[in-house]
RNA sequence: GGUUCACUAGCUCAGUUGGCAGAGCACCUGACUUUUAAUCAGGGUGUCCCGAGUUCGAAUCUCGGGUGAGCCA
């Protein structure tokens, strides 16, 4: 065995010197202070759940976790021990134990893992309450915990050091867990309805499928840049040429841009495309699985997110323009030139680019002022053609493309549309979007030659959507930032204390 | 990027007008064989985020920096 001595270098206060001191005694007894393998038969909730059965056969259980707890009575001693599925009492008496083991009981702390066999009782108080007859240290915990009363606030350590979050704040180990749920709930929404589960290239040549600025890094053997993916879409229409006709990929996304309450620099989207649909039964789709999750992770539609109740059970649709006029009182229908625009604009405060024309500035007008208002679910449909480079033309008005977006609580839920098929509009689209780059615009979309020659081999009309997963999270577990939905949110480099 | 706020014991937090660094929990010593925020008696364990400056004297005032959070862009 290794010695155990602190490092000279190492911070190391009184309460860390008690522990080791502890540790030693342990090895010092030949007792290995970190174990190796404690097979249970039980967790704390399924004792809880058959006490009575358990009491009335004596039966012997096996569990293990970490000690929450400790109320020392001399000869007798009460201890809360977690598992995975919660707290448990646990109970050492010498008399049960013997000297030996009972000398033992008193080398652990707060914080150590162990695992334990007894018989289940049940206290005076009525707490069910496994009696020790036997225990093993299986890891000597040397740091000490953060408070049982109060928890662990401090929201840096909460989110660099993620496992103490987890050990003392039991509400974050149910958002995580419910994450892990809805993800689930998602694949089985999607598989079920015969969507085929892909992975498609992390690291891409061209960066495309959206407009953000990418994380760039460097393949040595090939000696090329690559781009982090900013969207999984180019890829997976790409299959949809290749006839595997519903496609969905859930995974991670990288974008170089800030950080707050909203934006994490990678974060997990999910993104699916059926072919021969359009963004209607997209719609209808996504009404159905954002619906379907809500009630397999809460069991209902009707959810309250920070204390506004919202119904996930029917999404109301409307134009962008018509949404505008609601929101601010502005009717674009009447709009025919440049200047009407710009002065409805400059009468809302609104900025915009001199090379902007009437449609985006509309789109700058949504974004800034009407979708924070849009509450209720809520799909807004009818998109600017020239902020939807992706996306198939209307039929009766070319200047606006059968899009989608779903907002929900002010918040950018989903994005879905009709697919542009034609090759050649696809072609100008990027054509447009390099224009809008060479005008400063780092986020414009990338020319990807490589996927106009997929397009000209035909890809089937397609209906695509992709949905923000952490934002559908934080939605469904009422949290207020994305870094409460994300295990370990990035935050600059600092070394822990 | 701008702006406001926060940073004090392992954790949660006080700290007055600039005058010896505080509490609860945790921890240590002792008592206690059904407690449960156990109780009782005793014990304060600290780079007051970092660095300058002002001052007889700075956790406190000033400047610079760091990290985080909120708001704005």
């Amino acid at each position: 065995m290794a010695k155990h001595q602190p490092q000279e270098n190492q911070d190391i206060n009184e309460l860390m010197i008690v522990r080791r001191d502890k540790m030693q005694a342990f090895i010092n007894k030949g007792i290995e202070p970190f174990g190796r393998n404690y097979p249970v038969t039980q967790h704390a909730q399924d004792i809880l759940k058959d006490a009575d059965n358990l009491e009335n056969n004596a039966a012997e259980v096996r569990i293990a976790g970490r000690l929450m707890a400790i109320r020392g009575h001399g000869k007798a001693s009460f201890a809360v021990l977690a598992d995975i599925t919660g707290d448990i009492q646990i109970y050492f008496k010498l008399d049960v134990l013997g000297e030996e083991r009972y000398a033992n009981f008193k080398l652990l702390d707060i914080g150590d893992i162990i695992g334990v066999t007894g018989i289940v009782f049940k206290t005076h108080r009525g707490e069910v309450t496994v009696k020790v007859q036997d225990f093993s240290i299986e890891a000597k915990s040397l740091r000490p915990l953060p408070e049982k009363f109060h928890g662990l606030k401090d929201i840096e350590t909460r989110y660099r050091q993620r496992y103490l979050d987890l050990i003392v704040n039991p509400a974050v180990k149910t958002t995580f867990i419910n994450r892990t749920k809805i993800i689930q709930a998602v694949r089985r929404f999607l598989d079920n309805k015969g969507f085929l589960e892909v992975e498609t290239p992390v690291m891409n040549p061209i960066a495309g499928g959206a407009n953000a600025r990418p994380f760039i890094t460097h393949h040595n053997a090939l000696d090329m840049d690559m781009y982090l993916r900013i969207a999984t879409e180019l890829y997976l229409k790409r299959l949809i040429v290749g006839g595997l006709e519903r496609v969905y990929e859930l995974g991670r996304i990288f974008r170089n841009e800030g950080v707050d309450n909203r934006h994490n620099p990678e974060f997990t989207s999910v993104e699916t495309y059926q072919a021969f649909a359009d963004y209607n039964e997209v719609m209808d789709m996504t009404e159905q699985l954002i619906a379907q999750v809500a009630k397999d992770v809460s069991g209902t539609a009707k959810i309250t997110y920070q204390g506004t109740d919202v119904d996930l059970s029917h999404i109301r649709r409307i134009t962008m323009i018509d949404a505008v006029k609601e929101a601010v009182g502005k009717d674009f229908t009447t709009v025919t030139t440049l200047e009407q625009a710009r002065s409805i604009a400059d009468e809302l405060k609104v900025p915009y680019e001199t090379h902007h024309g009437i449609w985006e500035i509309m789109y700058q007008i949504f974004d800034e002022k009407v979708e924070e208002t849009l509450i209720q679910p809520t799909f807004v449909i009818q998109y600017p053609t020239a902020v939807s480079p992706l996306a198939k033309r209307n039929q009766q008005n070319p200047d606006f493309v059968d899009r989608f977006e779903l907002f929900i609580c002010g918040r950018e839920l989903a994005n879905g549309f009709s697919e542009l098929n034609d090759p050649i509009d696809q072609k100008q689209r990027f054509i447009d979007q390099q224009k809008q780059r060479e005008l400063g615009d780092a986020e414009a979309h990338m020319m990807d030659n490589d996927f106009i020659t997929a397009l000209e081999y035909g890809l089937a009309p397609t209906g695509g959507l992709g949905i923000g997963i952490d934002r559908l999270v934080m939605l469904l577990t009422d949290s207020p930032s994305i870094r409460d939905v994300i295990l370990f949110p990035h935050m600059k480099t600092k070394p822990i204390e």
